[in-house]
DNA sequence: TATTGTTATACTCTATAACTATA
DNA sequence: TATAGTTATAGAGTATAACAATA
């Protein structure tokens, strides 16, 4: 196990990861707002365009209480861009899937968070490379939800 | 001017992002939490322990509008741990300051947010370095406000 | 009994627009 | 007239607690 580091390098980048966290949140907020939606609606149907799930699992994964998503799936139903079925297997649990409508607003979403790529564009390939692993090493095992 | 890429590495870079972000922020809600303060308040009372700001000038800080800022200010006020002072040279604005709570506050909360130094703890010296440059390489020339 | 999703409630943050007091 | 700060308002996200349906 290594050791917090408190030097001034350390501190450096923090400081920048700092700067990496506001840029890119006002960026996604940006692009979510280009279509209509709040940030927290633009994750939660980002998550749903991978794959439909429960509510309490979109909970889970969105780290907040599962009567939030309530809410959010409403305003999302209400537009049209979600639906809530029913598992087979469950009568309890119902489903948050993405309409059609849906699943084409997530797919304009990604698009528009290219935003994200473009501060990468400085950096060369082995840049990039390097980049990445050492995030990765950063995060070390991320365990999924 | 270099081109936005969409190359898988470069896509893998940016949801290594993504992942930095979100665990950057669950800490410093987290942390924030640990003195009963929200994010918004525990950035605002962060921004003032550097120096005394007028109003408007918080709420470009933060990216928000003015009328929010009084909203925040309101209720640090409330708790004590920020005042808001006349500005002697035009008597339209009003400069808020922490108070000492408020500045013993912000030094607590600036050590509970080692938790982001805390994901840095694997990489050496040379590769924080590196890090270092890489990041500053993609944030370019990050304008102050 | 335990779990899933919902409702009810209260608080914070947010933007917009209108107001006040200065400049 | 322009600017700084505030108020009023409304919408969205958040957590907590209590509830119905189902397991």
């Amino acid at each position: 196990m290594a050791t917090t580091r408190t030097d001034p390098l350390t501190f450096e980048v923090v400081q920048l990861i700092g700067s990496v966290v506001a840029r890119y949140h006002e960026e996604y907020e940006r692009a979510a707002a280009e279509h209509s939606l709040t940030g927290a609606q633009a994750r939660l149907l980002g998550l749903l365009s991978v794959e439909p799930l429960p509510m309490r699992r979109i909970a889970r994964k969105l780290k907040c209480e599962p009567s939030n998503v309530t809410g959010i799936v409403d305003r999302l139903e209400a537009r049209g861009l979600v639906e809530r079925r029913p598992d087979p297997d469950d009568r309890r649990v119902k489903l948050a899937a993405p309409t059609a409508s849906g699943l084409a607003t997530a797919k304009l979403l990604r698009g528009s968070l290219d935003f994200a790529r473009e501060p990468l564009a400085e950096l060369s390939d082995d840049e990039r490379r390097t980049l990445r692993d050492l995030l990765r090493r950063m995060l070390g095992d991320d365990a999924e939800l």
